[in-house]
DNA sequence: TTATTACTTTATAATGTTTATAAATAGTGT
DNA sequence: ACACTATTTATAAACATTATAAAGTAATAA
């Protein structure tokens, strides 16, 4: 599964026109088979036995490039340094409060908000429902007459 | 209102042993007052009038205490710096699956889930919605026979 | 396969936010 | 007003992240 994961992750990068250099390789390869999520750092530290030259800019470099592709979400909590997450499928629904149009949209589950949830109200929490409301961009343009 | 919200504000202080100082008195007051989530960089500019010799440290001490004492709310976003939000009360509901049992839930509005869904579907976004389902713990109770 | 070209990596320095420290100052209760 | 202790200030330090420029390397096509 997970070696499945790492396929289609690079097919994403070549489509996307983004080199895979043995560095980018690592790097997803420990995203992806990492349950935690990991900072920056945990990376530059987990692979600096197989590159010892590596730097810790290569790390950002390419983590903001697999974020802009769209491989990996970065989590900021309130601790110092972001952690990063690669996103396997998952989504709420952005519905046009005008023509009824339902917009996937991916995002990270809200596991912060289950927990606190669970925590400050006793509830053994089994799952959330979210959507979000507004107007699509056809409905905006209909109204700018 | 937001008079009211700052004595209220005061007297958590007094309540819990923390000293009002000028400082203290005017961060919360900016807080309150300050529609937008400013972050301790915008507080301490917006300030620096009234307390010329105020130091960074000093605004970032104070929301520290702020926030241990539960009047405010550290947000981290994706950007470099945290932002400050005094917090009002606003609620989800935990709803029980048994019993249908309906409990709130405070909890800052998720900001970021609006944003980023804004940016990436082009949406116009108003609002959104959520609810947390499970188990209430009465319910877990009667389970556990 | 090799050459080319543009993208990546590396090493380093720089930036910017946040925290630590110690001396000076000022709230609070008596 | 006094004494006690928390707080403020000024400064330095720590830390994560980004910028820069030179060296290296993946992808493409001849």
């Amino acid at each position: 599964m997970t070696h499945d994961q790492l396929k289609e992750a690079l097919d994403t990068l070549k489509d996307t026109g983004v080199r895979i250099t043995p560095q980018r390789h690592a790097i997803l390869e420990y995203l992806i088979n990492s349950m935690s999520h990991p900072t920056a750092d945990d990376i530059y530290k987990a692979l600096e036995g197989k590159f010892p030259n590596m730097s810790v800019a290569t790390v950002y470099n390419n983590l903001r490039v697999f974020r802009e592709v769209g491989l990996v979400k970065e989590l900021t909590y309130g601790d110092s340094s972001s952690r990063f997450d690669f996103i396997t499928t998952q989504h709420y629904h952005v519905i046009c409060e005008q023509c009824g149009k339902i917009v996937d949209f991916h995002y990270p589950g809200l596991d912060e908000v289950e927990q606190l949830a669970s925590h400050v109200t006793g509830f053994k929490v089994s799952h959330h429902r979210m959507e979000i409301y507004g107007t699509c961009p056809e409905c905006l343009a209909k109204e700018a007459h």
